[in-house]
DNA sequence: CGTAGCTCATATATTTTCGTATATCGATAA
DNA sequence: TTATCGATATACGAAAATATATGAGCTACG
């Protein structure tokens, strides 16, 4: 027992964890299950540590295989990322995987994204739509774009836009309720919010009291989910400006007296500036994104 | 070409990037060279890229291969992360890596370890001394202390002490050049410094003009060399106020008129929370540094 | 109650990988 | 020039890891 184990049964180790089940993680793995059990066994021994009960139902991890499962999905992201990385060696092409919120991979990335498959036919982009920041530094994707400045040092970034978010209403809301006059009208409607309340959110709304997560009518974290429920006319709510005033029949209510401005930013890791496919899904995103028009 | 390639093989390149040969990296990892080969080859082949060039002297890493270095240095810190928190399964046993500053390691460190290992003889300790701060996030080592607060979420932390840093010079100095009165006649004095001025540095020594690169008659990053040079008589220097005064012949120079005051941080990521090895080592440590007398 | 479907464990045969031995190439020095 | 040292490349037998086939145990469901 106890000898530094081959890099190899760690990716056994995390197919394991992750299906529960050594037969399971056999198929997605390409192996046989005999395979796998040999390779938990043998890394079982390595670290001198029971990492699994044996259940007819399949695999329960101990304690210590849930400490070490963090270990091994770093592992898992750190060989994707080079990979990926790899992919696009010398000239444009291989993967890049892009991270932006909903809202902006729905309304302005994809003609973006079509312009770069066009300009750059052998490039192959991912899409991930998800608000954690973290995911530029565990290497979850390449290039970032996040509403809130990146801190990170390790971090390439530029401020590309700036974003307006606005209330909106479809008319038919609006002709069967009427249109508020002021903020306080708003507690007498139907709101259109947020789910969880993010520190961001909490930050920012501070001075509009009515916009808390009691008063929500209908409350999801989804901005297409919210985009579709104002259109439907259930009630008002909120939305970027810049999309929702190419949306028709969707009216801006009190424009004048509830605005909310974010920045918005691009990052990629540093050492992705010599990656020549992630150089340029970064400048064209940066330029484009630049290039849109206020409204 | 172009299959995902085994995490075995991202061993043997970081190793043979590490050493620049075949021969080299077969020696560490315990393979023979045509093995080590025959890796390389079939990682090139899976990647689809060259990442060496054969030279007749060794193998000489292409852009790419340079440009994926990080991520295997990456595989290869948290895989010795994951070997280190597994060795201490359920009871205090296994390897802690600790890290801190020189001064700290040297001076206040030993007697502490010295008392761990004393009640836990199956624990064993590793001392990394240097003053990254990053050093917890990349998983090189399992608990930090560190002279400014660390600032990432995913740690914990805690404030332990406070560290004074006076000025200090041996008798031996004193006699032949003559103790200075003001902060002015220091100028007039031979002082020993740092030699790369870290941000940290720059932020804290504004208010003292004297204490300038360009000033110093020596120049170390090295506080142990620098102690010492301060006891060989060569000149005028700073030292923590709690160590230099358990040295003898060692004087305090200017006490009334140049104190810097630092906080002692403790801190360890969140995850070795569950970790019996890690948890003693902080807890220890903390204690044991927190009780240390003022001087 | 019994069967189908899932799991893990085990024994045997096969394929893959590895190590040994050897050849080759280039730089360095006598 | 030639010998030597250190490197990589190649050939082949040995060892190790893998796949196949099978058995046994538990759960779900008709």
């Amino acid at each position: 027992m106890s000898y530094e184990p081959g890099w190899d049964l760690y990716r056994t180790f995390e197919a394991v964890l992750r299906h529960g089940s050594l037969s399971g993680a056999a198929r997605t793995l390409g192996l046989t299950q005999p395979t796998v059990t040999r390779q938990i066994d043998a890394l079982e021994s390595a670290l001198g540590t029971e990492l699994f009960v044996r259940t007819c139902r399949g695999m329960s991890p101990t304690a210590v295989a849930l400490r070490l499962q963090p270990y091994a999905e770093t592992l898992l992201q750190t060989t994707a990322a080079l990979v990926r990385d790899a992919s696009s060696a010398n000239e444009v092409s291989g993967t890049v995987r892009i991270t932006a919120g909903e809202t902006v991979g729905i309304e302005y990335l994809p003609p973006i994204l079509a312009g770069l498959r066009r300009s750059h036919p052998s490039l192959h982009l991912e899409l991930s739509l998800s608000d954690a920041v973290e995911d530029l530094m565990q290497r979850k994707a390449d290039v970032a774009i996040r509403m809130i400045e990146p801190t990170q040092k390790t971090l390439v970034k530029e401020k590309v836009n700036t974003v307006e978010i606005g209330l909106y209403a479809h008319e038919s809301y609006l002709d069967r309720r009427g249109m508020p006059k002021s903020l306080k009208d708003l507690t007498k409607h139907d709101i259109i919010g947020f789910d969880t309340e993010t520190p961001v959110i909490r930050a920012v709304t501070v001075p509009y009291s009515w916009l808390r997560r009691a008063n929500f009518a209908v409350r999801t974290d989804s901005s297409p989910a919210q985009l579709a429920i104002i259109r439907s006319g259930l009630g008002i709510g909120y939305y970027q400006s810049r999309a929702a005033s190419q949306t028709p029949n969707l009216v801006r209510v009190l424009e004048d007296q509830f605005t909310l401005c974010f920045d918005m930013w691009i990052a990629m890791h540093e050492n992705l500036r010599t990656n020549p496919a992630c150089k340029i899904v970064y400048e064209t995103l940066g330029t484009a994104l630049a290039a849109m028009p206020d409204d």
